[in-house]
DNA sequence: TCTGTACTAGTACGTCTGTACAAGTTCTCC
DNA sequence: GGAGAACTTGTACAGACGTACTAGTACAGA
């Protein structure tokens, strides 16, 4: 894949294919020849690039949280411009969209439950893990109230975590409602 | 520890202690030699009572599932009798401190997430985990009605999910308070 | 054109893994 | 008490692992 001299290219080659990697298998299982199969690169380009597996397993991640707080960021656009609206319109209906649009990319929300979990038993993920946790939890306590923040980030942290041992993503309506009974601004 | 002749002690003491080591390390890092320096006993014995690795992780699990339906039978006779209760001991209080008092046997819920998450790429566990998740929202469900009961059960899915990453409980105050917008029986 | 640096690619090493197995011990039943 | 089954224990093996390393290749600036 990355065959010709591109020091950059292969260098984001190895993080998305780490990504993927991680997403599939889990982070315990991930391993360097794995990653390089993956990225389509020799095993030796690994050890080059990240100097030892937990450095380029951390990098991957660190940059899925960044492509997560961006995300957030347009969550948080999204939900402001629901307020007021009606209610088949509101900020309940989109938080659900926007929960159901992003469990639709699975092996990405994959990725975010093994990086809470992984972060159970290994110290050095934790406060990327917490910083993850705590972006929705901020967002939606900026738009609500802490009580309901809180509230409501759990919610869609435990849809994650069905859809992740599901395989499925829940039904529109019941988790609509959910969100709606929780929404409650001062 | 278990080192005159007692088969039945031993292969208790291997399904305890793979419960333990699967908690702490997860299941990608369960070894037959963690699970027997953890049980007192010499490697050879974990493949005596368990022909394989994979073998011994799904008993020992499958045994802890069996706890954890006991547990629900508990929890069910304690809701049903604060159905009907003022506030202050009714269902959402009495729920609260039901998850609360899960969260301090941290080990516990951390091997519950442990199972959740290998399920998502272990299909042998998907069943037993969803055995699991399923236990919880059919519980709720008879209390309330389905939308309510996969709000309350995905709620506290979520809880836990945080649990395992921060290791803190969340303050029992939010938590009443989200179940109790939640808990709205038909 | 020469030289040093950045990069490639393959191999080798010591360690840890799951599992097999042989030799020894203790029990059960006749 | 003797035989066979049940159980114990330590060791061995092949494979996978993280990582180090060497030899080779392409590029920068002199």
């Amino acid at each position: 894949m990355t065959n010709s001299r591109d020091p950059e290219g292969r260098r984001r080659a190895l993080l998305a294919a780490t990504v993927e990697v991680v997403a599939e298998v889990g982070v315990a299982r991930t391993t360097h020849r794995a990653i390089a199969a993956r990225a389509g690169v020799p095993l030796g380009a690994t050890t080059y690039y990240f100097p030892t597996l937990h450095d380029l397993i951390s990098a991957a991640l660190e940059q899925a949280a960044e492509a997560w707080d961006a995300d957030l960021v347009e969550w948080a656009a999204k939900l402001r411009g629901a307020q007021g609206e009606p209610r088949q319109s509101g900020p309940a209906s989109v938080l659900t969209q926007l929960v159901l649009g992003y469990l639709a990319d699975q092996p990405r929300a994959r990725l975010e439950c093994e990086l809470y979990l992984a972060a159970g038993h290994t110290p050095e993920l934790r406060s990327l893990a917490t910083h993850w946790l705590l972006g929705l939890r901020d967002l939606l306590t900026q738009l609500t109230d802490k009580s309901t923040g809180f509230a409501l980030a759990t919610l869609v942290d435990g849809v994650f975590l069905q859809a992740t041992v599901t395989g499925e993503a829940p039904e529109a309506e019941d988790l609509r409602l959910a969100i709606e009974r929780l929404w409650v601004s001062d």
